[in-house]
DNA sequence: CTGAAAGCGCTTACAG
DNA sequence: CTGAAAGCGCTTACAG
């Protein structure tokens, strides 16, 4: 039950408090010999400054609340483990709020987060509302939103360029020789899902192609699942461009099931490159989202902010990239 | 720029700071009166208490911190998305700290945590070194392993019961015909890793066999994947027990890539049963790791040790369960 | 460089 | 029930 305080140490290496305090402030003025003592004593009493009341009277928490919602989604725990180690080299941490996927649950939370002083929120693909949005700025608390889109010029965000990496993946599917072509899209609720729709149409519309059909899977498991069934019932598609990794693997799954095999019977694009998509059982070609960079845009985009103080909204776009695998049947010749 | 403070508050409501703080503190004494007033003054000048304030004077942050290390195990995921909801329940939030996988690191970390003034830690599959627990105790902050048990008598943990787990599974794959049994094992440098591999030599030697082969996977996808190919090249084994599912896909997609069938030419069994084990493309025949049980045991146990102050170690394992999926070979007439 | 002092925004005895 | 006051553990002008 120690709790040892700089008074303690203060007193123990003679000197004042205030002195004690310099010496564990980065750029503060000690001499060489109050360093000295001051170390050793608080070494000797196992003393470290107390993060809570520095935070307190400098304003400045260290503090990053990170809102995040869809963990089952292989590519935000690589994202959040990035955001940590990131963050964590800069000297800040990450208080994590999962949060209910409405706009009014991620509210909320956002409001208790706010309590905690973070210097900075991270919205992990999750809607908030302007109002919050507003109150943030007022509490000078820069927000960036992380894989997700929003409308209204108020947001920072860091996205990959979704509409145009998904032309890009209809393009190539259409180059390779397929014809009918369906869309399982992501969410239409989020902005990422319409982009990568919308890229999807304009892919297909230039090509003078109609889509084979578009259907939401809502970035959900389980209905993306039951849109695989649906679309191979009958007359099938020749590819099948989806919305996201998480769910293409469903598709994969489905598409076995029924004793079809991906990339000869149907070609099965996804969208992310998450770890699994590289694994034996999958092996799906899959549109890039280079997370990494994701990760490294929003960190300096948010320290950026905390530190400048810097308000107005940014929004980023990072390139993705094709990645070839095994689910695409190739048309001879063709350079993706 | 706002932030609206208590005081502000109560030139507002004509009542004094003191007054505003009851307000917000649950069980304290305020007449319906001045709960109305403070309430509509703090409602029109969007007050909402400081917590990091509150912290550094009732000493109770209620942040726990957390260390994970294994994220790309989607084991982690999940245990920290519920944790975070079942903490969050409770009015707690986690700060995440991710550490890199080694004693010291995961000391570093620790320590730096601490300085947060955490009210409680979860170290989520890392070892910590007992002078850091000590001090951890002496400051007064329970401590709580998660899915890593540790010698020495000090740490708190909650585990699934691993060594049964291990002898259940190779009763089974012996029950169901199996004789040529290999391990390929989790890492030896842990309590887990060890148990399990331990549960395996004993339901072998009971049933008076011995192992086909036992070698370290260290908990990562590609040594057990070199693992995997070794074990299958020439004389091959007729059952393997991977150490946890993470392991057991790799060293499922390693069987396909030799042109083999698991369940078939060859059995595979995993632990942990994470999402993805019933996934169509593994259908892994599993141990579960009952992660909602562990997570509330670690939550329970956790606020206890932290409302009452009870600083013996506590033990707890949690039962689990054998998950029947497609990827063993079962005899005839067997029942698990 | 260094100490005394004020103050960060709260909670909590202490009197009334 | 309620207000004035002390104090949580720091940082940071302000004098020296």
């Amino acid at each position: 039950m120690s709790k040892v305080t700089s008074l303690e140490v203060a007193r123990k290496a003679g000197v004042s408090q205030s002195a004690v305090s310099r010496v564990f402030t980065p750029g503060a003025s000690a001499s060489a010999k109050t360093v000295e003592k001051v170390k050793r004593a608080a070494e000797e009493l196992g003393y470290r400054p107390n993060v809570l009341a520095r935070a307190m009277v400098s304003g400045k928490s260290r503090i990053i609340g990170l809102v995040v919602a869809y963990l089952e989604n292989q590519f935000y725990p690589v994202a959040l483990e990035l955001l940590s180690n990131a963050l964590q080299a800069e000297g800040y941490h990450i208080l994590i709020f999962t949060a209910p996927n409405s706009t009014d649950g991620v509210d909320s939370v956002i409001a208790d987060l706010m309590d905690y002083q973070v210097d900075g929120i991270i919205a992990a693909s999750v809607s908030m509302s302007s109002p919050l949005a507003t109150r943030a700025r007022e509490a000078g608390i820069p927000v960036v939103l992380f894989n997700r889109g929003q409308d209204g010029g108020d947001f920072s965000h860091v996205t990959s360029a979704n509409r145009a990496g998904a032309e890009k993946v209809t393009r190539f599917l259409i180059n390779s020789g397929h014809r009918r072509i369906a869309h399982i899209a992501g969410w239409q609720g989020s902005q990422t899902g319409r982009d990568r729709a919308e890229g999807f149409q304009a892919a297909l519309a230039s090509a003078g192609l109609r889509p084979f059909s578009v259907v939401d899977g809502m970035y959900n498991r389980a209905i993306a699942a039951e849109c695989a069934r649906q679309l191979i019932t009958g007359t099938r598609p020749d590819a099948i461009f989806v919305g996201n990794d998480h769910m293409a693997f469903a598709v994969l799954d489905e598409i076995r099931a029924a004793g079809l095999t991906p990339g000869k019977d149907i070609s099965v694009v996804g969208f992310d490159d998450v770890p699994q998509a590289s694994w034996g059982a999958y092996d799906l070609t899959t549109w890039r989202q280079p997370v990494n960079r994701m990760v490294d845009a929003t960190v300096s985009l948010l320290l950026e902010r905390i530190e400048t103080g810097t308000p107005a909204p940014k929004k980023i776009e990072i390139e993705g990239e094709l990645i070839l695998r095994g689910s695409v049947r190739l048309a001879e010749g063709v350079a993706p």
